[in-house]
DNA sequence: GGAACGTTTCGGCCCCCGCCGAACCGTGCC
DNA sequence: GGCACGGTTCGGCGGGGGCCGAAACGTTCC
């Protein structure tokens, strides 16, 4: 019953388009979201009400404009599971389409390849290379699934980092998570230690946002923090 | 762009149904899951070349007879996943409409209230209990998420119980699981573990399938078993 | 061989839904 | 106040897709 509705918000190409880009974490406007998804503001419109409805977007007023993002990490990770669903044809997703011709968009896609966020945790070859790193050091196991190890907690005190309270405990948010990467075709992590680790590195200006989009750019103090905490090497 | 597919797929209510059926992790006929839902022969058999054709679901043909099962236990997740997710409107799902006056339906479903296969592994009140009872044992643990502990590992080996080699590593399925029950709104165990468990308990006549569905009825050899083993009195 | 049955293919119907443009509303800026 | 702008509502259009029945196909059983 539910089942078919929940699907049928996500079936359409415009508002699969709207999830997929707020799947870097931020609240974006109604009339962005139009432009990425090159439809008319008023279908724009409508999508974004039936989204809310549905309980997938949350929303935000503010003046004339009407903020919307992800409902919640869980949100998050339905999308991302959905997507990186491997189809029969090819075996996994590619990024959107190159839209012959656009250079802009090819430095675009080439620099969300370095570095970008995915939901709110770092993703691409960064993201990648931390979650090698965070394993080899041992502060993340990879048995039964990925679990944040004893040491992996005194490396996060030492670094001044809490998590959420409710994080691991049943019901709230799993302390970490495997998140297949698009670009990469290999794991990066999320879950609450993803996204500590992220809101850390935008915080301390280790990473910083290129433009409006979920593409990122490592700064010197990232890259020399980067180096002496986790061995990473870019 | 495969968002919006793989959603589009389970968006009709038609298919849901199927996929919901198919739940129970056995193979049905084409004409089985046409009756199910309601729907002509013809209208079935176009479903399901789709769902096949998207990856969801795997065929065998016998003779005259087509037979469907869901693709994978990530399928199942998948499914179970968008199914458990809390509508804005009513917290929860709920099991099928009741479809006034139907005596049998009623039967049926509270069979299944009591004892059922999800997927591959049980829920119920019976997979709920059983949640309770290898907690509160320590034979699996739910601080950063549920994992079995040193202590079920050799439960498991006493009882003469081997997971699949792959379980538990990166890319292999989850040794445990915890899954929203639907009729008891509680959590219950999936994963290799509870896969195994289930297996078992069918395989050692435990438990019997109560005619066609994914009902379940406990034999006096299963009340005796779980008593022993788990403590579980239902 | 013939009948029954499960399944598939095809044609046609109809409804749903995504799209747009036009008009309208409210906010913010000058 | 007047204008620009973001967002919304509404009417209308068009296409896609779910549904069925009829007919055909293959298997099984007699």
């Amino acid at each position: 019953m539910s089942l078919a509705h929940l699907a049928g918000l996500l079936a359409d190409p415009t508002r699969a388009a709207f999830c997929m880009a707020l799947l870097d974490g931020r609240a974006w406007t109604a009339g962005e979201l139009a432009r990425h998804a090159r439809v008319a503001p008023s279908t724009a419109s409508e999508h974004l009400s039936r989204l809310i409805a549905g309980g997938l977007l949350a929303e935000e007023r503010q003046g004339r404009h009407r903020y919307v993002r992800l409902a919640g990490p869980e949100v998050a990770t339905l999308i991302e599971d959905l997507a990186s669903f491997p189809t029969p044809a090819e075996p996994t997703d590619r990024p959107p389409a190159p839209a012959p011709g656009s250079l802009r968009e090819a430095t675009r896609t080439s620099a969300e390849a370095r570095a970008r966020t995915c939901y709110d945790h770092l993703a691409g070859r960064l993201g990648v290379s931390v979650r090698d790193a965070v394993l080899a050091r041992g502060l993340v196991t990879d048995e039964d699934g990925p679990a944040l190890t004893d040491r992996g907690r005194s490396w996060l005190a030492e670094l001044g980092v809490e998590l959420p309270p409710r994080a691991g405990r049943s019901g709230g948010r799993p302390v970490v998570r495997t998140c297949l990467d698009w670009t990469e075709r290999r794991s990066h992590l999320g879950g609450a230690f993803g996204a500590a680790l992220c809101r850390t590195a935008l915080d301390r200006a280790w990473v910083e946002r290129i433009g409006s989009g979920r593409a990122l750019r490592v700064t010197p103090d990232g890259d020399r923090a980067l180096r002496e905490l986790l061995g990473v090497a870019l």
